[in-house]
DNA sequence: GTAATATATAGCCGTATTGAGATATAACTA
DNA sequence: TAGTTATATCTCAATACGGCTATATATTAC
C-alpha cells in the first residue's frame, strides 16, 4: 500500500504526466525535458527524482548527461500503470504540443544554449 | 489528461485507498465508513465526493442513507485502475483491519449511536 | 408541525507540495 | 589547472490538501 500510494502520488501531477508521455517517445535527458516544458531545471530534476522513487522511470548516466526512460525492470503494479498510461492522454493538447517539439530537440545543441 | 490527473489525485491519498478497498467487500454508507475509519464524518463525506468526481465510485440514495459502491458504469481508464486495485494492498495491515471490522458494521444499529 | 438522524458543505489551521533562484557536485574542455 | 556544462540539492514563497468543528440540507419519526 505504501508503494501504491507513492506511485499514485507520483502520477498525481500534471507536469510529471507530461514527462512520462514524453518519455514514451524516447529516453530524454534533463535538459531536453527542461527545454520542452519551459519550467526551471531544478523543478524538472525533482520531478524526475519523484518518478524514479516511485519506480516509474530509470536513470542512466551517460557522461555529462543523465538519460531518463520509462522503467524497464518494473514490478507488477507499475507495469499495469505504465501500460495503461500509454493509452491515456494522447489527445491532450499539452501532450501533443510537447511531443511535437521533441524531434527538434537534441541534447548536443540545445542544453545551455539560449 | 484532465480526467486522468483527477483520477490519480483521487487515488493519491491513503484514506481514499482504504475506502476503495472497503468498497470491494460491499457497498457502504457514509456512517459505516466513518465508523470503521475513525475519522470525522465530514472528512469521509469529502473523500467520497472526490472519489465520485473521479468516476471511481457511484452513490445511490436509499432513504436517509447514501450508499457508495465501486463504480459500475466506468470508462476504460477507470476500469483498468479499479481492476488493478483489486490486486493491490490486500496484504496491507490497515486494509486488513478495516475489512475485519466490516462484518459487524450495520448501518441500522451503528449510525449515530455512541 | 417539531425533533432526530444522515449526509453535505463551509471555514479554519497545520502540513505537504510545487515552482523558482541560488548553490553544490560531477564531468567534459581548453 | 581553470572554466564550462549538466544535474542535483537547498531554501523560500505560494498554493493545495486533509483534518476538524460548526452549520446547512434532507429525510424519517413523532
Amino acid at each position: 500500500m505504501r508503494t501504491i500510494e507513492k506511485l499514485f502520488k507520483a502520477l498525481a501531477d500534471r507536469n510529471r504526466l507530461r514527462i512520462l508521455k514524453m518519455l514514451e517517445a524516447r529516453p530524454l535527458c534533463v535538459c531536453e525535458i527542461t527545454h520542452v516544458m519551459g519550467i526551471a531545471q531544478s523543478s524538472v530534476s525533482r520531478h524526475l527524482a519523484i518518478l524514479r522513487d516511485a519506480g516509474l522511470v530509470d536513470d542512466e548516466k551517460n557522461g555529462q548527461w543523465t538519460s531518463y526512460s520509462l522503467s524497464a525492470g518494473i514490478d507488477d503494479a507499475v507495469a499495469t500503470l505504465v501500460t495503461s498510461l500509454r493509452r491515456w492522454g494522447n489527445d491532450d493538447p499539452q501532450v501533443t504540443a510537447d511531443r511535437a517539439k521533441l524531434p527538434g530537440v537534441r541534447r548536443e545543441n540545445l542544453c545551455g544554449k539560449p
